[in-house]
DNA sequence: CGTCTATTTGAATGTACTCAAAAGCGGTGG
DNA sequence: CCACCGCTTTTGAGTACATTCAAATAGACG
């Protein structure tokens, strides 16, 4: 049960049998159904989960209700809101499970005792952030500076399961291009 | 000359004197002249500077030799590729002085020194990173969402002294948009 | 099988880009 | 002091990429 995160985790920093166990004892696993929400816009984010099977998705509404997907989210990834589940402030976020989805959750409190007791998961925290980070740097470039038929290659390169798994329309949004216009690229890369 | 940093960290987490002293005491100040490189693309990043005076921009060149303007920063601001300085690989990034800058760098030795020593930064840091990272939510969220007038709008709002030191063609790389078109939009918005 | 939703297709439109040229502006030297 | 140079910004015409709206088609699910 606790495989994927303990591999997850000591992709950062090797921790040794009692601080695993430690962590492990930590973490509360729970389902959701397919288009539930884990958290809603307006609400304060109470967990950081690591996916262990399934699919989420996070985005944000506008005044006009157009959605943009941020991220999405499959096996072996975390997900939250980080700033609001830190802060303790409210959430701009709608996090909704795609799939039927299991994850292991830490709540604040768990997460600070975890800190307090193996501090080495600070820094592991810190590198989740960051590499988090990283990837928003890389989209923010190829959203400036690729058309949208060049982001919808790198896209389905990369992540070549998610395609198959979440809706054109979901997608699309992610990419930041109507559903319309997606389907006309799909059309010409098919072609090709 | 230490105060503006102090207070920077401060925000974060409440240090004693000494413990101040000594983050100050790994401090090493530097100058960068206008328009000279902190950092170029394929080399690693081997500081985090926090300005004291003057204005930076981190950008990026795609194969065309577009520029992509990922950050401005300017007084009491860090600027790193946090990336490349923590795992010590190559940068993708660009990394330039827009006028005399004065800053105050850690190098990766003294970081894990302060890490050691005073393990409450890694929080403090962790927390900056997750600023950084709201931020970028944010200004993906804009791109996709909104107009390029629109993210002028909310630019010149949020950070109205940017653009009194940089120039258009930066800033409309920072947007996402030519520097033809965003002359266009600033004659637009000065009609009115 | 029928209903509901997702995807595709097409025509008209709009936003933003490219390229070229003109205007503005700051610095430098005569 | 002003004339010239180089760089930035503006303006304009034509074009391309992407959107909107509407309708048709395909797929999914009870």
């Amino acid at each position: 049960m606790f495989d994927q995160i303990n591999n997850n985790v000591t992709r950062y920093h090797t921790f040794n049998k009692e601080e695993l166990a430690f962590f492990n004892s930590l973490l509360k696993p729970i389902r959701y159904k397919k288009k539930s929400h884990l958290l809603q816009a307006g609400e304060v984010c109470n967990f950081e989960g690591f996916i262990t099977k399934g699919c989420i998705m996070t985005y944000l509404l506008n005044e006009e209700g157009k959605e943009t997907v941020l991220y999405f989210s499959v096996e072996n990834w975390w997900v939250s809101d980080i700033c609001s589940f830190n802060e303790q402030t409210k959430s701009d976020f709608y996090i909704q499970a795609l799939e039927d989805t299991d994850l292991l959750i830490l709540n604040p409190q768990s997460k600070e005792e975890l800190l307090f007791k193996v501090p080495a998961f600070e820094r592991t925290f810190r590198l989740m952030i960051q590499k988090n980070l990283s990837v928003m740097q890389n989209r923010l470039h190829s959203i400036i500076a690729k058309s949208a038929e060049a982001r919808y290659a790198d896209f389905i390169k990369r992540y070549p399961s998610i395609p198959q798994r979440v809706s054109q329309h979901h997608i699309a949004s992610y990419l930041g291009v109507t559903p319309e216009f997606l389907s006309k690229i799909r059309a010409k890369l098919a072609k090709q």
